[in-house]
DNA sequence: CCGCGTTAAATGTCATACAATTCAATGTCT
DNA sequence: AGACATTGAATTGTATGACATTTAACGCGG
């Protein structure tokens, strides 16, 4: 078969969509492998660089992995979760940032969605998830730690909180928005004081978590959030000084 | 400048990766101009081709834009919100289908979500959102509306509910969670009677918010989550009574 | 000063060749 | 006969060079 493509845009984009297109519909099951590069140029009667181009588009959005050698090819991916996390996180990060979306919002959005899933977690958290948020409040809680192993090990403590409520689905919308947070943290958790009353938070999270004391739990992340507001405003009331400082 | 790569991976892909890397890190503002492909081909010591596969991923993921003739090139690209959200649904499309993601794990996470921008939405929403609202809600009622157009003024009622919200970000992502649920609940609502029940359940929902009556807000949209689900169920049994009945 | 063609720079596309990788079939030795 | 090395073919990855296309800027003439 031979399919033939308007003289519109770029050829490798229409490739790439039709691809696309076929894989979305289902005509190209999961698992299964496309033509070869060689027969796809014939197919659309293009150059193989510019079958690949295409194929590349679609391998950056995991739609499809390839392996060379006889009996290799381009295979169409399960999109998994943790695959999907990624491009959500990056994206999500990008977002932030280009769009100088300020603290307050950020954190409003965060907290108002992970406190949503803190009520599930109350109810359906299980041992492991226990562990492993325990495990990193071990972490938290040693001083020697440098500001980003700190942030990474808070990130990872909220995402276990998530996971407890037992929901893959949310578990993807919530890490774009939590990991996306990581960079605003960064600038904010800085001395040992804002540390440990953190870690203090986390204590009282945890221990209602393990309580399985919904009404606890939301209240401890009401005050994280709160505190962690008060702190950005903070670092921001530090910096327009500077500022004003700098430009006087 | 030249860059050395490891051999161990795919060329266009570290190249995509140390390219990304910069700009993620603000190195390469939003705006500005990448080296041209003869310039970047040089600097990472490669083929043309190949950087334009690694140019392609990145133009995948919109993190660049690409314009020809003079002074044409490579540009970062500032991420949109509704860039953004384009990415989001189709991902999140995937994910619901091929992940035999079931509709109550699916629901669940909606309305969890939007139970919590819910809260929020009762003390800010504005005239303009219960406007939209209203304009939705009346289209519903309207008996001779197609399936999917009953679906999409959904759509846009939820979305204006949340928009209430007054957090861009929580728009965001929830209109992820939101819009790409939408194949799923074509296949649910049918019949009139449902719609009649969505559309009183939306009236109740929709005047809460006009009484900025936050727990009355929750109360509906936890009625409309569970009739949801119910609905699903009787769709899946039907269906998996169908089956029964093929492979008898 | 304005309009218009020319030109140069950049991406888009093509054709071809070769390298690297992987699997399978084949053949050989025990 | 069976295990193991060898070869070969299929496929992706990369390189090279060329041409086509698009676009902005420059210079020239009116």
């Amino acid at each position: 078969m031979r399919t033939d493509l308007s003289p519109e845009r770029d050829l490798s984009i229409q490739i790439a969509e039709a691809i696309r297109a076929e894989i979305i519909a289902g005509s190209l099951a999961v698992g299964s492998r496309l033509p070869s590069e060689a027969e796809l140029s014939d197919k659309f009667s293009v150059s193989r660089p510019t079958v690949r181009e295409a194929l590349k588009r679609l391998a950056a959005q995991n739609l499809i992995r390839t392996r060379r050698g006889a009996s290799g090819g381009a295979f169409v991916n399960r999109i998994s979760f943790e695959d999907a996390y990624e491009g959500q996180i990056t994206t999500a990060t990008l977002l932030l940032s280009m769009n100088d979306v300020d603290i307050e919002t950020a954190c409003e959005a965060r907290f108002t969605l992970e406190r949503a899933c803190g009520t599930l977690a109350a109810a359906r958290r299980e041992e492991h998830h226990l562990a492993r948020m325990t495990a990193e409040l071990e972490r938290q809680k040693d001083g020697s730690l440098s500001g980003e192993a700190f942030c990474a090990s808070d990130v990872a403590f909220h995402r276990a909180l998530v996971d407890g409520a037992g929901n893959p689905v949310l578990s993807y919308q919530l890490a774009g928005a939590v990991e996306a947070m990581q960079p605003l943290m960064n600038m904010i958790t800085v001395n040992a004081v804002d540390r440990a009353r953190i870690t203090a938070l986390h204590d009282r999270i945890l221990s209602a978590l393990e309580n399985r004391d919904a009404a606890g739990l939301d209240r401890s992340l009401a005050d994280l959030a709160a505190y962690t507001v008060d702190l950005a405003a903070e670092v921001r009331q530090r910096r327009d000084a500077r500022r004003a400082k700098d430009s006087a």
